[in-house]
DNA sequence: TCACTGTGATACGTTTTCGGATCAAATAGA
DNA sequence: TCTATTTGATCCGAAAACGTATCACAGTGA
């Protein structure tokens, strides 16, 4: 399986705990983040790759942020993102590859 | 101007600062991403909403990682990225908007 | 001068996301 | 039971990203 698939679903499986912890519905998210509920559907279950802006848009509807970070601090920031032993799963991580398909 | 638009161009300016100081090309970066290089020009520029899997590839081609992360923790993280009072710009900044456009 | 490299920029055709509409299945509550 | 809500899923046309090819311009060095 292509490693990119991956991370869609990792970023989907994000949205939906967030969305879940908010106690918010699918179309609640998706009007808030300005996109249909079927696109905000593919979104969650990684079937379409979404553009820049969607995920951006999604993400602060859910009181998110995508950032840029060096891979080598990856580790450090799911540290601070998870101090006690909880498994929050933070972000979709790295694999560390650092090269394309 | 849209804010959307605006986190382009932070995602572009950081793109182009990580390709800049690891001495890479925009062929060479755009080759190790996947994509061709008048699009990854317009990554680096904004003009494009690329898709989720084309920024995550080109932010591992650069040793860099995208992440989902609360917003609250944004300020602590990009004091954990800038140690030193350094105007890094780590990320493109949250604005803390939550919703849409 | 010429050649080479890196970048900016455009055009065309293909692929994919997107909004909107629609229907079915599952769950909860009256 | 019936009804409403939520989610899964599909189709269509429009809009946008995408690859490829192409050209121009600035800089560098032979």
């Amino acid at each position: 399986m292509k490693a990119e698939a991956e991370a869609l679903d990792m970023i989907g499986d994000h949205f939906r705990r967030a969305r879940l912890a908010a106690g918010l519905t699918q179309e609640q998210v998706a009007d808030l983040a300005g996109i249909s509920r079927p696109r905000y559907r593919d979104v969650e279950t990684g079937a379409a790759a979404a553009r820049a802006t969607t995920l951006i848009n999604v993400a602060r509807a859910l009181g998110l942020e995508m950032m840029l970070v060096p891979q080598a601090m990856v580790p450090a920031i799911e540290a601070l993102l998870s101090p006690e032993g909880e498994d929050d799963r933070p972000a979709f991580s790295p694999q560390a590859e650092g090269d394309d398909e």
